[in-house]
DNA sequence: AAGCGCATGTAAAAGGTTACATGATTAC
DNA sequence: GTAATCATGTAACCTTTTACATGCGCTT
């Protein structure tokens, strides 16, 4: 885990402060927005659940259902706000894998703009490195004629591409934002 | 590890298959390749690599260079060659993750054409399971003002849909070259 | 002489999944 | 009756990374 990089307990915390939820409730919203990293598994979330209520950085509820079997629903305390504002403001030196920067994506709520645009231009750059790479493994691969081989490089370039038009396309809504909310008060 | 879907090992195996390799080259041959689902670590190629030695599925050249360190250079035995043939023709039943599709396309020469097409039409199906997903996710969230919420839908609509795209023009290739190769005999 | 690229290796720790157990309700 | 959804939990297991150790030769 390199320092600096969001980890699991991170994004189950982050998720969290944007709503109090259930374990369950969890791996539904995992499932429709962490698809690129894979959606994570129930021994995974609620042992992860368990880990934070015994750092005291959540509380449960226990919700009664009629009908349906009864729900724990998590909170996040002041130690576990705080335990994300120090994330919030902490520069960033991740080794960002798609992972950890689908993590970033669904808790953006919880960072500054100030650091969530640097996660986005560290991705950025990073992709670019990862496209030039393939972009001359590619031209090595051209030489020969089999076909198969290009496949995986073939791949990975066109998620790049996706990948970078999105960031910059983000990047500039995000910079047109902050822009908008200084012209205002001015 | 579900039936049927490839593990590391498969990968290493399949990788030597095309190309007797040291574990160093392993390594650089996947930083340009395997990016999207992240390259793997020196410590996890070398352990699979002796593994496979212990198996019988490959052999070590050990290689004294002048002015460099000396490389083991590994390559597939009969075994190994018989292992990855009865993967080439094994059904899919794999739980297709990011991770395991960029090692079937790395490993892509050593499958069937039918093979292949199965894993690649498998993909897509599963990218369009997800894609419709998060676009019923993007459509619940368009409904509130939070627009930071929305980056990570975003983000898997927008890999999710080039993804398809390559999808789909690859296997349209794949299939002209097996019309054209009936073609000719014909 | 310090640092980098090459090259291999190991053990401990972290991370995560699978498989199991439980149990209620609804729909076919 | 049997499958599906809802809902939680544990332990064993597998996979993978991290952090270390080693050592040569080239460049600055």
């Amino acid at each position: 885990m390199p320092r600096g990089s969001l980890n699991f307990r991170h994004l189950i915390l982050g998720m969290l402060a944007q709503q109090s939820m259930s374990g369950y409730d969890i791996r539904g919203a995992l499932e429709g927005l962490s698809w690129p990293s894979g959606t994570p598994s129930f021994g995974n979330i609620y042992s992860t659940l368990h880990a934070l209520l015994n750092d005291g950085l959540v509380t449960v509820e226990v919700v009664p259902q009629q009908d349906k079997p009864t729900r724990k629903v998590y909170s996040v305390t002041k130690a576990g706000e705080q335990m994300l504002q120090e994330l919030s403001t902490q520069s960033v030196t991740s080794g960002a894998s798609l992972k950890s920067f689908t993590m970033c994506l669904i808790v953006a709520d919880v960072f500054s703009r100030d650091t969530l645009i640097a996660y986005l231009q560290q991705r950025r750059d990073q992709v670019i490195a990862h496209r030039t790479t393939l972009e001359e493994t590619t031209r090595t691969l051209d030489q020969e004629k089999a076909p198969r081989r290009r496949l995986a490089a073939e791949y990975g370039l066109t998620l790049a591409n996706a990948e970078l038009t999105w960031l910059d396309s983000t990047l500039d809504r995000i910079y047109q934002q902050s822009r908008r909310s200084i012209e205002l008060p001015a």
